[in-house]
RNA sequence: GGGAGCAUAGCUCAGUUGGGAGAGCAUCUGCCUUACAAGCAGAGGGUCAUAGGUUCGAGCCCUAUUGUUCCCACCA
């Protein structure tokens, strides 16, 4: 083995192999029990991003867990074709090559997608792989596959015949670059500084002027009305009266509407139906004229007449409150910060404008998928997301499904250019169904994105068809996501699933944070300050970025990637590698019995039974998905209990002359690294299984992959019973403590005294002592008087250890230490008394700890005694 | 406007059912001790935001306050 740890020299080849042997392969096999995991499908679009590498890792963490527990462990990779988001790229890539979208043809588009697919969706694979991630490829998935594009037809048709698809007139938000409907979720609210301008609006009649305040007044060309509160005293008399529009004359009336608040702006609101979504809805209410006065491309429409038609919407706003204050009919420009609408892909500030669009009614779906959650068929971990759910849930909005795109599911509507009827069929009818006319045209729009995402957990496994798959591994289990996607695609999932499956996508909802940055902030593309997962599996490995990502993250809550966190966890490989050399170095040639057919020392019951509190911990933080809490217990594990302590306490053993000693002693340590090298597995699998394969103990090395291996699971035997061999490990710390303290050179041999009622064990036990302590002898006395050196002592509850101290002591310096020695077991003693002395104390709390706070308090009582005595001792023959 | 979260060591964060405050990094002191200097041993450092309450017992449960972050809505 390296003396270093390398990833570089094993991580491929390790995955090839897997891949060879068909491990990530899930085979139907009715004796045993389904988990499934379908994984979020990264988009087509670029390329892994540390936020990926998070998600990834804790599904792989979840699945290969699940895989060694014996479940027919599914996890279902797969790309989503991102449909604005890639016809943005593709258009930018055209751009670059003097070619304008616009002017190409649809097919050529498609072509240049599809080529656009193919390089990055295998970019993306590639660096899943590189990941680590064990899921099975060869039922990869995309959104545009052709069983993923039935699935999508297929659903849009049924629910269209139910009634739950429509199309209509509605005011939608359009980007004006991407040249598209956006649905409510795509809209990104920015706060803008901005002016509410106030504008008098002279009355027809020449009484005077109604004051309007707006924040938008190019639209004011587009004015089909002012509206006033019915209850507003100021404007009582004006309604019903007429209005001239400044600047083009036009004539509107005053209309009373209690969507008006009296204490905002000037209690006046102009009404542009066309360009705001509650104007629209008072105009519904007053049969108010929609005159749309901005075009789809944000460039004002004919309609908005001479001097503006033509103009950009902010140039026009320009013009207009230039215009307006030449008139003399601008009151004021009141500086204000409101909310401005942006597109969520490009930025660019998005236009409410009435469009033909197709709709999904949600109430009715949103219905049984609100119930699901709220009855716990669905769980949503940690619970507090459910909130964020059902929030959005219940107060949705129809979703509004078409996209001016190509790149996507075109919709299955097909117009008759005879009849005007509106055919929604899976296949495209040859001819028109009602008039028989063959003067048909298909829809030109796509569907959005989500809308083939919100099918994936079961168009993944066969849908529309009745699979095999469909049937074995849906409802999936657990989904695993960041909570910024719960509306975009969790909502979504589960008001498809119930719907088309009958039955929940899922059961459990797993939702993690957002990796941020080293200052908290979100990692963005303008920031420029993301960090590339691939860059960092080259520098420090993949399980090493793996376990940085997995340890220490409480569930939900955001992490921040620092370089000194994936340090560690490099660190915390290259230390289990190191242990692990150590234990395969010895191994070597050795003749290794089997564990538990000889007696075990106190060490390696010590060992074990903390071996088996880690098992039980990881098992159960596992069960609960908390990588978290699971990765920081093994962590601690390894690196305390078995490289700092349980490795040098072997040392005796091996480096002993006796065959049958090392033997042993390497059974056990070859035992207990094999069970880290599983319960690791999950969290770290290329250096586990690297390990694991150059184990030379073939009694612990049973199978011929980790990932085949079982999970371990508590050790029932005896020997991992609880011993008191944290004794000897106090006695150890005391000596070494007063080593550092007096200075006395590390190289240096001691002679230690004990004096302890405990000699027995403590005798059983001194080749330990003398090795951790670097003592020379260790001798038992009776009492301090019998020792004739100077000497610091260190007191336990149980006994003391006296160390000789080379020349003078310092007697001040050691009464010191001492005494500060005194003061901590004296606040101990204090808590112990009070809550002793407290009968209701006594009387309420479990038995076993009132029993353990009274030894400890006896304990320390004692240790205050020789504390004392010791203090006395130095002052009258120091 | 509605909702949710967070506040613990200098920094970044853990803290399982309420039962003696933890880790990593940073700092200080010694060590190349034949697995590992990407390391070893030792040390310092916290009024668990504030104020109440429940409890024998609160970092953890309840109420209020302050600060802070996010989500939803989009009132011109």
């Amino acid at each position: 083995m390296e003396k270093v740890y390398n990833p570089k020299s094993y991580e491929s080849k390790l995955y090839a192999e897997w891949m060879k042997k068909g491990y990530f392969k899930a085979v139907i096999d009715k004796n045993k029990t389904p988990f499934t995991i379908v994984m979020p499908p990264p988009n087509i679009t670029g390329q892994l991003h540390i936020g990926h590498a998070l998600d990834n890792t804790l599904q792989d963490i979840i699945i290969r867990f699940k895989r060694m527990q014996g479940f027919c462990a599914l996890w279902l990779p797969g790309t989503d074709h991102a449909s604005i988001a890639t016809e943005l790229k593709v258009a930018e890539q055209l751009k670059k090559e003097g070619k304008d979208k616009a002017d190409v043809s649809r097919e050529y588009f498609l072509e240049r997608a599809w080529q656009w697919k193919e390089r990055y969706g295998n970019r993306i694979k590639d660096q899943l792989k590189q990941l680590g991630s064990s899921c099975d490829w060869s039922r990869e998935a995309f959104t545009m596959d052709e069983n993923l594009s039935r699935a999508v037809k297929d659903s849009f048709v049924k629910y269209y015949n139910a009634g739950l698809i429509y199309r209509g007139r509605r005011i939608i938000n359009r980007c004006p670059s991407c040249k598209t409907a956006l649905s409510d979720a795509e809209i990104e609210y920015a706060e803008t500084p901005s002016f509410l301008w106030h504008i008098k609006y002279p009355l027809t009649d020449g009484n005077g002027f109604i004051t309007v305040a707006t924040t938008r007044p190019e639209t004011m060309l587009g004015d089909t009305a002012v509206a006033v509160n019915p209850e507003d005293d100021r404007y009582k008399d004006l309604i019903g009266k007429s209005i001239t529009l400044p600047l083009n004359g036009r004539k509107i009336p005053v209309v009373a509407d209690s969507y008006v608040e009296k204490d905002f702006g000037s209690g006046a609101v102009k009404i542009t139906p066309a360009h705001d979504p509650n104007d629209f809805e008072v105009g519904l209410r007053h049969n108010l004229e929609v005159l749309t006065v901005i075009g789809e491309d944000g460039f004002m429409t004919e309609e908005a007449g001479e001097g503006y038609r033509g103009l950009d919407r902010f140039e026009c706003r320009k013009k207009i409150v230039s215009d307006l204050t030449d008139l003399g009919l601008l009151e004021k420009a009141e500086p204000y910060t409101h909310n401005v609408g942006t597109c969520y892909r490009c930025g660019t500030v998005v236009e409410p404008l009435v469009s033909r669009q197709w709709f999904l009614k949600m109430k009715p779906l949103a219905a049984p998928a609100i119930q699901f959650v709220k009855n716990g068929k669905i769980e949503f971990i940690p619970k507090k997301y459910e909130k964020t759910y059902l929030n959005w849930m219940e107060n949705i909005r129809d979703w509004c499904v078409s996209r001016q795109l190509i790149w996507g599911h075109r919709i299955p509507a097909y117009y008759c250019g005879a009849c005007g009827h509106t055919a929604v069929e899976y296949d495209a009818p040859s001819k028109c169904p009602v008039c028989g006319s063959f003067d048909l045209k298909q829809d030109e729009d796509v569907l959005d994105t989500w809308f083939s995402s919100a099918l994936w957990p079961f168009s993944t496994l066969g849908y529309p068809g009745k699979t095999a798959d469909l049937d074995y591994f849906y409802p999936t289990n657990v989904l695993v996501t960041a909570y910024d996607i719960i509306p975009f695609w969790v909502a979504r999932m589960i008001f498809s699933g119930l719907y088309f499956m009958k039955d929940v996508p899922f059961s459990e909802v797993l939702i993690h944070g957002l990796v941020r940055d080293a200052e908290g902030r979100k990692m963005s593309k303008s920031l420029g300050n993301g960090v590339d997962p691939i860059e960092l599996i080259d520098k420090y490995g993949a399980d090493a970025l793996r376990f940085s990502l997995s340890i220490n993250i409480a569930p939900g809550s955001d992490t921040r990637f620092m370089t000194e966190k994936i340090e560690n966890a490099r660190n915390f490989m290259n230390k289990l590698w190191n242990a692990s050399r150590f234990v395969i170095m010895n191994s070597e040639n050795a003749e290794i019995p089997k564990m538990f057919t000889f007696r075990l020392n106190d060490a390696d019951k010590w060992i074990l039974n903390k071996l088996n509190k880690v098992i039980r911990l990881t098992t159960k933080a596992l069960s609960k998905y908390d990588a978290g809490l699971a990765a920081a217990k093994l962590y601690e594990f390894v690196w305390s209990d078995f490289c700092d302590w349980y490795i040098e306490l072997s040392k005796p053993a091996l480096y002993s002359e006796d065959a049958k000693k090392r033997g042993e002693s390497l059974s056990v340590l070859n035992f207990v690294l094999a069970e880290i090298l599983k319960l690791l597995h999950p969290f770290t699998p290329f250096i586990t299984e690297e390990i694991y394969l150059s184990l030379l103990d073939k009694n612990v090395k049973t199978s011929e992959s980790l990932m085949i291996s079982e999970f371990p699971t508590v050790i029932k035997k005896a020997a991992a019973a609880r011993n008191n061999f944290d004794n000897i490990i106090d006695i150890i710390k005391g000596a070494r403590n007063i080593r550092s303290e007096m200075n006395v050179a590390p190289s240096k041999k001691i002679t230690l005294y004990i004096i302890s009622e405990k000699e027995k064990f403590i005798n059983k036990n001194i080749v330990f002592i003398k090795k951790l302590c670097n003592a020379g002898e260790v001798i038992f006395v009776p009492d301090k008087e019998s020792v004739k050196e100077r000497t610091a002592a260190a007191v336990f509850g149980f006994g003391e250890a006296l160390i000789p101290i080379d020349g003078l002591i310092d007697i001040e310096k050691e009464i010191a230490r001492l005494a500060s020695e005194i003061e901590t077991a004296q606040k101990e003693i204090e808590r112990g008394e009070k809550m002793l002395n407290n009968p209701r104390y006594v009387e309420k709390a479990p038995r076993e700890l009132v029993e353990k706070e009274r030894e400890k308090l006896n304990a320390n009582l004692e240790v205050k005694k020789k504390l004392k005595e010791r203090i006395d001792y130095l002052r009258n023959n120091g």
